[in-house]
DNA sequence: CCTTGATCCTGTAGTTGCTACAGAGTGTAT
DNA sequence: ATACACTCTGTAGCAACTACAGGATCAAGG
């Protein structure tokens, strides 16, 4: 067993248990280049420094916020450039953020349509249900 | 110029027209099992009849309230063995309720996650965005 | 030192729900 | 008759992964 220090270079399996991704997500985001090709061992194992797991970490973050990995490369490409102004990422996250708000006024209305068409249907034993004629019927 | 009357069966470009899907999702809804082998022309033009039109459309209504294919398929075993009860009809139905109330309020706290990392940045000219920051750093 | 089992490597195929082709065969309007 | 729209088939592509096969390498116990 050996001691890890902090700041240490991680494998890839470590990394992905570390950041709980999947293992092959992580070689994924290399050859789709949002992740740098990290060092090797002598042997070819990848090694992930300190910087990669932020950016990882960076990556899996605006994943889970639902940005694609096309708005992803743009916010990237301006932490890369490390020529962004705040306006631009800004501009960004409004108009991602809009596209969320949209989709909850979405799903609302999808939510009150089930609501109501399942509000005639107790659950009963008996068939000719009326959210089947809802759907199926003009 | 022919003259249609409504009832007739109809050509899969037509029938797409119609009901306002792609021409192609309806070859896919038959390779996938869920629409019929339709009758065809002498000469192997799909033809749809007035039943493969109703169930197509309520193909396309579940799909956009947003159920898999999966749970389609369940919904349409019912439909089809005409053995369902209202029950299991009304089951399907809360589950997936169910699941779209969750993802709306994901979304939700998504969105406040969103507005609260944007608010301090007014996107002005400067580097350092505090949105950027908010995802990178620990 | 050697073996065993975990981990790593590569390239490629599968997933979901379509959508878009290519290349050939029809259908129809003028 | 000819032009053009439509249809047929199988297959490839999209997002964003996930899972495999077949082989190399590493770490720990005996």
């Amino acid at each position: 067993m050996k001691k890890t220090h902090s700041g240490e270079p991680l494998k890839r399996g470590t990394l992905a248990k570390k950041l709980k991704c999947n293992l092959e997500t992580i070689r994924y985001y290399e050859n789709i280049g949002i992740m740098p090709q990290p060092m090797r061992t002598p042997s070819g194992h990848r090694l992930y420094s300190q910087s990669d797991q932020e950016r990882l970490r960076f990556i899996l973050r605006c994943r889970e916020l639902g940005f694609s990995i096309e708005e992803l490369r743009k916010l990237l490409s301006m932490v890369d450039s490390d020529g962004y102004t705040c306006g631009e990422v800004y501009a960004l996250t409004q108009k991602y953020l809009h596209s969320v708000t949209n989709k909850i006024a979405d799903l609302k209305k999808l939510e009150r349509t089930l609501k109501a068409i399942s509000k005639e249907c107790a659950g009963g034993d008996t068939p000719d249900c009326p959210i089947i004629e809802a759907l199926y019927l003009d």
